[in-house]
DNA sequence: TAAGTTAGTAGACGCATGTTTACTTCGTCA
DNA sequence: TGACGAAGTAAACATGCGTCTACTAACTTA
């Protein structure tokens, strides 16, 4: 009955690669041990030091690994504040949330990893955002966009996915979208 | 030189409620120690469990003291959006956040007390926020406002009080205050 | 087949946490 | 004044954490 997948290094790797993406998404980086991510991912908990140096460092190649906003920042620009929009009330609504916005979000207050998600938020979301818009304070727009959807992450762990009573997802699409616009507009 | 305050069960319970008050807001639920508290107010550490009971109930009554968004959501209904938008701006801007926003965010991942911030989150901004509006899909709309709130904080949180690139105040509220209108109207 | 490399393992290490216990000291009141 | 209750203290408790070390066993290669 014993698994037969032995000695697979890149294998392993990968295995509690995964499982570390899961579970800091799910529970924040100060709750994920290292331990219930060796038992996730049915490896040895040493293998993770030796593959990744140290948690701070696992998790940063979990935020590395996940693209930035895939499909949404991309495509026609008049539609943007639509796409985001979708994104954001997906998350809400859907059974799980984004790994990333979770993780961020569950994770912003540990002084340990405060720089590396302060990077990945810049980078991510914000930069590429600001990048998009034209004329003034571009920066502060994308800002604000940017706490709308960290804090639709906030919300979506604190209150599940009824945060919203549960109107239909086109009148929350449709209500983001002109918030979103109002943010993003010059 | 020794300070001769001693033997004062009332004194030093609210030394110890103020010290709980500052940490929380400023490193979040997990990262404040009993001893730390202990120190912070200068008391003995039993004291606190003596006094309080634990640190989820200590923390707690932290919460229960903060009022509720004093003096924004009173007034004239047609100023909500401003009133709301000069709070955000201002603890964004200011060289500290608000104890509430800030606790509530930066704690916001830990199982222990994720119903007592639940429970604060709704009495205290979506419910009377909801309450104020008419019209269709109240509680959408209060939550999407409330996911702004609580965003920023995060941010602030991150980036410091240089996150919106730090233009002029007027600039931040104005823009703000466009954006929780939209949040807000029917 | 023997030797060497390395994935995988068990367990301990040192430290920090929330909480509790046993004790001391102060203040008050009979 | 002496005794008693309560405020304050020091130290320990049990537990859980990230990390590391010494070891075993599987695969490769000569």
């Amino acid at each position: 009955m014993e698994e037969v997948r032995r000695r697979d290094r890149e294998g392993t790797r990968q295995r509690i690669l995964e499982a570390a993406r899961r579970l800091f998404a799910e529970l924040g980086y100060d709750h994920v041990t290292m331990r219930l991510i060796a038992a996730e991912a049915d490896a040895n908990i040493a293998l993770i030091n030796r593959y990744f140096g140290a948690k701070r460092e696992l998790f940063a190649e979990v935020l590395a690994m996940q693209g930035r906003f895939p499909g949404v920042l991309d495509g026609p620009q008049e539609e943007l504040p639509r796409r985001l929009a979708e994104y954001v009330a997906d998350r809400l609504l859907s059974d799980r949330g984004s790994p990333v916005m979770e993780a961020l979000s569950r994770s912003s207050a540990t002084p340990e990893i405060q720089g590396i998600i302060k990077d990945r938020v810049s980078s991510a979301i914000m930069e590429p955002l600001a990048g998009r818009l034209t004329g003034e304070d571009a920066r502060l727009r994308a800002s604000i966009a940017t706490a709308l959807i960290t804090g639709s992450g906030t919300l979506r762990q604190l209150f599940g996915q009824d945060a919203l009573d549960a109107p239909a997802r086109e009148v929350v699409v449709e209500r983001l979208a002109r918030v979103f616009e109002v943010c993003l507009a010059p």
